[in-house]
DNA sequence: TTTT
DNA sequence: TTTT
């Protein structure tokens, strides 16, 4: 009875951090770039351009894929789902984060392949269910 | 060159607060829950049922709506785009909330209309056009 | 390199045809109405209501799925994919008909379940790779 | 009480057929691909890879951007909904046809602007009034 | 053939 | 803070 679903496409703002877990399941992390164009009112005012920074998270299959063939600068289309985490700063001050967690990607920059690694087959998608880390999204500051 | 679009279906937490802004534009913002269910992992691990909020924004039209329509409880879909924004709290600590600015919403609970209001036209929409050709949907041999 | 989603949420035309295929794969297919609510333009003409209907395809488990809790006039949330298909009818005449393939379902309308029923996991999703039947979607008269 | 969306990003086919209507309204159509990469199932089974034609109606604004900067063999992204009709063709037989009528579109090539051009602003979007409070996105701790 |  |  619920849908929790976000498309984007931009720009990948680092090359993807990857990590692998203790049960070898790899996570890879990286900002991407959403920008709208600005533009004038009827009445004149001018509304600048505007970056959004999106937090993927990508799991498995995926992560291993971005490991491979993401790379700054590039263009993806991402398809996953909203995750709010929680965390305590390095001054003890609670802090959240909102992730999207990817389930779908298209690599929409065609880039010639690194030597040694062949073309993912697309779309790439993970398989059934992903995962589900320590996490919490409850007193969220609304 | 760039999406960013977010979809949810889930339960409105509270009901909306609307304010008016100096040139009277309307803003409606409420919490919206999506859940995902649990489940068991083929190791037999339980991964609980998950709830995340959503901070929800709505401008104009669609506040107005949902300032007359929307009550706690009701599922709702909607549609809009994630923007992030921050804001110093109490302590002066810089803090950052992420919010889904709706410009579509479907209101998915059939409600009895409250005495003296008219049921909204649906879908309701930021205003756009949208011509209507002759065209045909019947008959499909399916 | 490419997306082709469709999402939906309309209201069941007939109870889902659920066959068995000969490797016990369950197909149901069944009608989906959208209705776009009718509205008056600018200079004052009438554009009426208008009803689509969109042919849904399910398989295996989300076909089971349709078969037990999936019935007339429930409204439901689609997720899936366009197909065209291609057969000659009863005149030998080729025709073309366009499917949703569906991997993603909501049930929307809260029914009580039926006797001996017990009610689904929801999201039911179909778990990656779907079968792919004889199918054309060349020569589109377009 | 209603949705019906697509969401296409695959290859035009053909330079956009641009007619302009007796109220000036400009209306584009073209076809666009989608293609699913092939795949080898579990039991051998190669499933070969499979293209989606579809046909893109514009209306207005993004018929006149489609005219202007889209191409045959350009990627794009395409957001709509889908419109059947009917016609009868030169045998007098009825035949139907499904047509995705875009109401937002990105142009996922980039491709040098031809000369007396400028680029389109973008998104380009049938026009909505979105307002763009204070806000920021950036220095997020991730 | 659905629904509001 | 919702809902099943």
């Amino acid at each position: 009875m619920s849908l929790n679903k976000v498309q984007l496409i931009g720009n990948v703002g680092k090359d993807p951090e990857v990590r692998y877990l203790d049960n070898h399941v790899a996570v890879a992390t990286f900002p991407l770039a959403t920008t709208e164009k600005g533009y004038t009112l009827a009445n004149g005012t001018q509304v600048p351009e505007r970056t959004e920074w999106h937090n993927i998270v990508l799991w498995r299959g995926l992560a291993e894929v971005a490991e491979k063939y993401v790379h700054k600068g590039d263009k993806l289309y991402i398809e996953g789902k909203i995750r709010s985490r929680s965390y305590d700063d390095q001054n003890g001050i609670k802090r959240y984060v909102v992730e999207i967690f990817g389930d779908n990607m298209e690599m929409l920059s065609s880039r010639p392949a690194q030597a040694g690694t062949t073309p993912p087959a697309q779309p790439v998608q993970t398989p059934q269910a992903s995962p589900q880390p320590n996490s919490a999204a409850d007193d969220l500051p609304f």
